[in-house]
DNA sequence: GCGTAATCTAGAACAAGTTTCAGTAACTGC
DNA sequence: GCAGTTACTGAAACTTGTTCTAGATTACGC
């Protein structure tokens, strides 16, 4: 039984790690010019520089291309967060503060936005995992949020539910706000509705 | 300026009318066979007698389709409702009654609630239209479940807010069951959780 | 009923995701 | 440094959603 950290992926050379950066790279730069469908695998492989068989090799489908994407980027704001947490008064305004910043970012980009959102709500049982990672570290930046600078004992379960709807709430409300079936001013009132639900402190 | 009734179609002959429940049909008979990818809009033309050129005619897309599929199962569904509406004592048990009730329902037919909801989430803007109808019918039907049998005001933008949040998370919710990225359990819970957002009366 | 316009059919053609394969290059253990 | 295995390349093939076309059928105004 193997266990790897960061991400759990097999380990790569460094030549296969610069391909994979590449070929995330690539993906981020065509999604960011026109979503979803501008990402087409043929793209992604002569722009990343690599045979179409490999980007497969790498990355099963479309939408494991897409999740990883986001599980990239999501990566970065954390880091970001890290570096400069919402600093307001109680746990439930951070929540709303981080989400809200999430969501100003991703303002800036929001047909990267579109195509890694919309593979993460389409993708199946066969992106389980990959979904999962994704799902985990959401979890764990909210649960930052919430506990703020104090040491942040276990989470229970009933913090984990209302977790699970924040997100669920968020990423809902995102892409009916990439449609246009929503305003900006409605996804932060659907924010802060649901951001109800975490107790004051 | 035209203004139709009933889920705003023009208005069909006899044999159109036939056709387009003979396709609808086919879409939920294939859909409930293997969900999603099941539907292949060969078979679905085929299944339903009519050329591929026409089903297109009749629904643009497959997910014009699928979201089509989902407003009709959604009307059975409130009709259903209507006729035996839940009889809980406060409105928040109402709600909740209500969308456990729809979903002990998609549990008899997962593989048709997952092609049905994966269209649903994957809509574009080009789907914007079918896809406010299906949520429109959401929201009167809990609208619905909120008043009882109460005359029922106009809801106010918070109620509004408050049922955002709660098919936001139903529908997220669902699908991470369909996924198996969450138990019946779970989605119970979710449920529940978000439903704490509707005032006590 | 008749002519015209809209609709329907069968089938080819096209687009993009995915798979496959033969040949070449890179890594690994010794 | 070499043998053997694994990974990568380029290109074709396959699948399924979507579009297009030419000819038949149907609906509609008169």
């Amino acid at each position: 039984m193997t266990t790897y950290t960061k991400a759990d992926r097999a380990p790569l050379t460094e030549r296969q790690e610069a391909r994979r950066r590449r070929i995330l790279r690539a993906t981020t730069q065509l999604a960011a010019r026109g979503g979803y469908e501008s990402v087409q695998m043929r793209e992604v492989a002569e722009l990343s520089e690599v045979a179409l068989g490999t980007l497969y090799r790498y990355f099963p489908s479309k939408v494991h291309l897409l999740v990883a994407t986001m599980y990239d980027q999501l990566d970065q704001l954390h880091t970001q967060l890290r570096r400069r947490p919402p600093r307001s008064a109680g746990s439930r305004e951070r929540v709303v503060d981080t989400l809200l910043r999430a969501f100003k970012g991703m303002q800036r980009e929001p047909h990267l936005t579109e195509a890694m959102m919309r593979a993460l709500q389409f993708a199946d049982r066969s992106v389980g995992a990959e979904v999962d990672t994704v799902s985990r570290e959401t979890t764990t930046m909210i649960l930052e949020a919430i506990s703020g600078d104090e040491p942040a004992g276990e989470p229970t379960a009933e913090d984990l539910a209302v977790i699970r709807v924040i997100t669920h709430t968020w990423h809902s409300s995102l892409i009916a706000w990439l449609n246009g079936r929503a305003s900006i001013a409605q996804v932060r009132t659907d924010i802060e509705t649901v951001c109800r639900l975490i107790p004051e402190d």
